[in-house]
DNA sequence: CTGAAAGCGCTAACAT
DNA sequence: ATGTTAGCGCTTTCAG
């Protein structure tokens, strides 16, 4: 005698009050049909009789039959997961790409395991090798912990599991990477704000993750072209990604705005920065952007919802998300890997202005 | 000949270049000893004898040996993901509970399996079945749909699967739920505002979901019971958890701003409202809060940036995320549900104070 | 302490 | 068009 018999009509398991999953055994008993013609209509991949098919479909619905994933995909070696590491999704620049992802994957018929290295190393390896672990058929992974990258892990792990990087501070051997130039974008920042006269600009931006260095060098390179660098321009907050990060900005930069021999512009590697300058020159007594020009970085949502609203350089998260999820299928495909590197552009808005 | 014959020595698979991962059965043949056994040093949960133990150690290690979580679950009937279902993770309300969720999850040993609804019934539902399809040992719906709510549809799959709402418009049987008291929270903000003697003070709320209904409930009943209750000050602005929330509120509040009779107040149902006020005060040079004040709701990191920072109603996402996980254990464990209620507090800061 | 073998739910040959 | 059956990688009795 089978164990469900009778499940149907409510036998409980495990006393946790569920009713028991129906399997594809039950499925056909229940329509007096084999196992593989069930399989047939529901995969609907080979020729299955009208009034069989009818029966199954029946049986299908009385028993709230689901068919197991994790039974199949362990028997086709496939596998409709991909996994996603991000450093937190408390940044809503990550949040946003996530979203981006979750819903390529999602038209791509994949889903997403999620999880959350919170700025530690230890925690990214332990799981991307948990990801591994659940079969997943590739990962993405954003802004990835340069240690690890640094080190042997990812190259050993590339050889096991299609790897896509967003935003990766290095390149690794084996896998797809897509990032935005953010040199570029950062110039783009800079000269706009040289073209409305602005010569003595600040660089806002924080110490952890590689953007950071690249962002300042690019600051470097234009403010030294032009002969108008300084060192003491350069202000770091410290952690850019976390909660205060506006406040530090704020306070960082008191006293130094508004006497006449200070700086006239900031250009900050992220929004929330620029939330903190934009604070910073109201206390100042600073009017924005006639008297100070802010620019961000990013284009999160809340360089919209401040006044004045932040002049930013816009990181199309969402398409940074697509371009991850088409880099894996591909992968996984073809097991060739890409590199591509997505334009920025420059979002206009009401910070910055000329000198009156 | 086994499959795997020479694997460890670089054997390539599928034409995607990728070495084909190690199972059980490789690390028994080259560690000369029983799958069984193997399994039992994975899981430690027999005795092994020291050397034994040892040659599959290094067996494992050589072959680069993760276990294929797909088939132990297949085969304990366990499962060790749960699944996550959110209307979007645009809204940093929801990115902080998923982050809350996730920590949990993590630290139970569990992983994460997160999809989003993009507001919308059918997908939402698709979602669900998605998940049980994928055998996940429990489901974390945050503010789902009304419409699936009501209807039989969770009625249904909560005896499939155990459920945990969170912040559900409704109740469902045989599943538990955690929310905010979002009726109290509403009312320690408006007590606030009466307090610092307000009397006209509208109310800007959104129109989508069941939580504006709520908050609505307790404005009505607040001011009612002081006799000042007018229905033009409430102020729909529409999609409240829309890019554009703040505009649209900062647009609609243009003309009722500012002149004698008007309101000098505004509670507002989440904190991008409340932004939107804090620009229209601005624009009709209104200084907040000497002339005017503003609450938030949610106290999501915005309320920090803006400056004045905003006065708002705490939502805890991170505990009502850890809350839900704790229920969906317990549920997952015994079969009993609960509801939880969290309290809300009022964070105060620069966004109200005293007429002057 | 270790091995052999059954079977989790499913798919895909291979028969019929 | 449909049924039979051999596994996918793993855990877990049951024997030794």
């Amino acid at each position: 005698m089978r164990k469900s018999a009778g499940k149907a009509s409510g036998e409980l398991r495990n006393s946790t009050g569920l009713v028991g999953r129906a399997t594809i055994v039950d499925v056909a008993q229940k329509a007096g049909v084999s196992v593989a013609t069930v399989s047939r209509v529901v995969n609907g991949n080979y020729p299955v009789r009208e009034c069989t098919r009818k029966k199954v479909q029946e049986a299908i619905g009385e028993l709230r039959y689901v068919p197991n994933i994790q039974a199949r995909e362990l028997n086709t070696r496939h596998s409709s997961s991909v996994g996603v590491v991000v450093p937190s999704f408390y940044n809503m620049y990550f949040a946003e790409i996530v979203d981006g992802i979750e819903e390529m994957l999602h038209r791509n018929g994949f889903s997403m395991l999620l999880t959350c290295m919170q700025n530690n190393a230890v925690l990214e390896r332990e799981c991307v090798r948990n990801l591994v672990s659940r079969n997943v058929s590739g990962i993405i992974l954003a802004s990835p912990d340069t240690e690890n990258v640094g080190a042997e892990f990812y190259d050993l792990t590339s050889r096991q599991v299609p790897l896509v990087f967003v935003n990766s501070p290095l390149s690794i051997s084996n896998a797809s990477h897509v990032s935005n130039d953010e040199h570029a974008g950062m110039i783009l920042a800079l000269e706009h704000l040289y073209d409305i006269g602005h010569r003595r600009i600040l660089l806002v931006c924080g110490d952890n993750g590689g953007a950071y260095l690249m962002k300042k060098m690019a600051y470097r390179e234009f403010m030294d072209s032009r002969g108008l660098y300084t060192e003491e321009n350069i202000i770091n907050i410290g952690d850019g990604n976390s909660i205060d990060a506006a406040e530090r900005t704020e306070r960082l930069l008191e006293g130094r705005l508004g006497d006449p021999s200070s700086a006239t512009a900031a250009c900050c590697c992220n929004d929330v920065m620029a939330c903190g300058v934009l604070n910073a020159a109201r206390h100042a007594g600073l009017s924005v952007p006639e008297q100070f020009s802010v620019t961000g970085f990013d284009n999160t949502p809340l360089s919209r919802y401040v006044d004045p609203e932040i002049t930013t350089v816009d990181q199309n998260m969402a398409k940074l998300g697509h371009v991850a999820v088409k880099l894996l299928l591909e992968k996984i495909e073809t097991g060739k890997d890409r590199n591509v590197v997505l334009e920025n552009h420059l979002v206009m808005r009401k910070s910055t202005g000329f000198l009156s």
